[in-house]
DNA sequence: TTTGTTAATAAAGGCAATGGAAAAAGATAG
DNA sequence: CTATCTTTTTCCATTGCCTTTATTAACAAA
């Protein structure tokens, strides 16, 4: 049993410290006088509070607002500029590395496929990316430190890679080894759980509380937000929703079940289909033009706008995508209620479609109390979602107040 | 967005006297001097707080203990007599009322039936039961207040029963009306949600951080402790559990759907398929001697009673039940990654056949890296399940310290 | 110019934890 | 049995953070 945080002064001035900054980045501009009225704390503490955040470089004075009638307010801000992060996205086919500020804006960016790297050479590639990307950075003293995600299982408490199947990654102490070679403070997380961070500190669902984030790619992952703080599980393994039974007796999927999830809905089985439409079944569809008759541009963007165009195929194909995912997806609502559920992946962007489908199907497979609640939405985070969920891992490390 | 508590001296010490509290109520007896260490502590820090534990009639010295070179220590330990609580437990058929100390042993029960009261009703009926028993009561004095747990769907914060379809009690704002009445604190909860909570302070299951716990009845409700607190979901409807879907297009369940698990595995459903074996299919059983005939007599024990004869009719109906289940726990394990799944109802208790059988059929579902760290167990609770959850909903809101 | 209001800061006081010293109560070596 | 060392608990002065109560700054309205 992990032994937890008693009180002491310290304690109330980091939560205080805290809690201010978050109503500076989510309200800023804002007074000193309207903090201490909003969070109730007197005008003294927030004066001596923002003193210290200025000091730090994390808030800053801008201009003057306008007066209720008597001093005018000096406005405060949040400044994302003092600090970098380094954020490092690990994928199946890439290895993205950026040195961002405390907003997730990218200063540098560099992104290296995987060469198909498998195992300790996969280790080895990751190590090298961030000591050349390293090598190659000025101002090494105001990074707060590196911050890496990942698909599959990760002990983030440790900063372990516990399982990464596609990979071959099993058991790799991240954490250490980037720390002993940068000397810079490192957090290793899921990507998913990055993401739905990411989508409560940069995203538009910083006033929600309990998350709901499913991500479609190559796999189908999801993250959870719980009470506000990022739902881990007890091996780190939570938001394996990929491998939800969804049909009994289905398709073998390569965990030694069938039926997932994952099989019907990921982006493979999604081309295969579009593929078996065309070739096999000789299927009349929008795609065969915008491909120029070449399978290999069969892309998810080619997908939605099949969709906008309310292709006959694609919608079939969309159709049997939406009844899996929408099972699924009533689960875990009825499981956990949270108050939005946020899709993401290539397939999902800039298909308001999919989304309104998905939304109807899932309130009409809830129980009633629950059917005009179901609040479906995209993510809201756009193109550099990973690098947003690295820097927000590290955004809630350092500067976010947490008893355990 | 409700608004977060903000960092004072008042803070630190509740923090410190919960932290202190919980160490001796699970660790007890023991020494002032032991508590400092283990949770790091000055030990002044400790003394003073011990002093104000003991002034509230909380804790006690008992004795000394062996002397480790010096001085003895003084023991101390967990009073749980000196404060008294009022749980009710609202079920569908009857409504269990005590006078309970901190440990949820009862000092004074009464049970009533509901006699199928609905609506106002049943209101009336539980205000009416609450009003008695106080009447009877000797010293409100200690009393800390009145937990009321039910299932449905309730709003904990506001202390409202938002849904509950078979007592047809609909936003029934009970916290106002109770305490309007008798001038005690009252705390409203769902039983699952109740029941956890219950497992962590007074089962055997307290390490624990990460639960899921099933119940099984006429219902199937599911509560979750997440990072070491109850997990309510956005509107208090997590844990709607029993309407996971396990059958496409399966029988019809009364909340529109088909295929709900509910309807596969809740005691009507059980007891209906002995019926049919019994009287459509003429098939041999123990449960027909043991019944004498009558088929009203069949009840929960005798399923239990004929498993462990290893009767051939009830394993099939067990193998039944374990099948459509597991595909429920599984799908929840792989979202949440409890520690461990605890089962609790009827045909549960006793059940070791049914328990080893789940966890086979679970571990054997699940992706592989999970396989061999499936846990499910049988509830720790004993037989007065119900109070113990009102009391530790009362524990919880009262000594626990909380941040939000 | 006077008066009243809002914003920010300064000084003094309250309070919880802490570290050091001391008291209480034994253990142990000789 | 005495002197010394340990362990446990408590007392006291100190530290540090928040709050209350002025005080100053800056402005609006009359």
């Amino acid at each position: 049993m992990q032994r937890q945080r008693t009180g002491d002064l310290k304690l109330i001035q980091e939560l205080n410290r805290s809690i201010i900054l978050d109503v500076i980045r989510k309200k800023g501009p804002i007074s000193r006088s309207e903090i201490a009225k909003i969070i109730d704390l007197s005008p003294t503490t927030v004066t001596s509070a923002v003193y210290e955040l200025i000091q730090e470089g994390l808030v800053y004075e801008d201009g003057v607002g306008v007066s209720n009638g008597g001093r005018k307010p000096v406005l405060l801000r949040f400044n994302p500029n003092n600090h970098t992060i380094i954020g490092l996205s690990i994928s199946n086919s890439m290895v993205k590395i950026a040195d961002m500020n405390l907003e997730g804006e990218a200063l540098r960016k560099e992104i290296y496929p995987t060469y198909q790297y498998q195992g300790q050479e996969m280790v080895d590639h990751i190590l090298e990316v961030v000591e050349q990307f390293l090598f190659k950075k000025a101002d090494i003293d105001n990074c707060q430190g590196i911050s890496v995600i990942t698909p599959g299982i990760v002990d983030a408490q440790n900063g372990v890679i516990t399982y990464n199947s596609k990979l071959k990654l099993y058991d790799v102490p991240l954490k250490s080894l980037i720390e002993e070679r940068t000397h810079l403070p490192t957090y290793v997380d899921n990507d998913a759980n990055a993401l739905v961070l990411a989508e409560s500190y940069f995203g538009s669902f910083s006033t929600y509380k309990d998350l709901l984030f499913i991500t479609i790619g190559d796999g189908v992952g999801a993250g959870m937000m719980v009470n506000g703080s990022v739902f881990r599980g007890f091996m780190g393994s939570s938001g394996e929703f990929g491998h939800t039974t969804v049909v009994q007796d289905g398709v073998r999927c390569e965990c030694g079940q069938t039926g997932c999830l994952e099989n019907y809905v990921n982006w493979p089985a999604i081309y295969s289909k579009i593929v078996t439409g065309i070739m096999t079944k000789g299927r009349d569809t929008v795609i065969t033009e915008m491909i120029d008759h070449n399978l290999n541009n069969i892309h998810p963007k080619v997908f939605v706008d099949a969709v906008n165009q309310d292709d006959e195929l694609v919608m079939e194909i969309m159709e049997e995508v939406i009844r899996y995912l929408s099972i699924a997806i009533k689960n875990a609502v009825h499981l956990f209620n949270p108050e939005v559920v946020i899709l993401s992946g290539d397939i999902i962007q800039n298909n308001v479609v999919l989304l309104e489908k998905m939304k109807t199907s899932v309130a009409n497979q809830v129980i009633p109390i629950l059917q005009d609640k179901i609040n479906i939405q995209s993510t809201s985070l756009g193109p550099e979602f990973e690098l947003l969920g690295t820097a927000a891992v590290i955004f809630h490390g350092k500067f976010k107040f947490q008893l355990s």
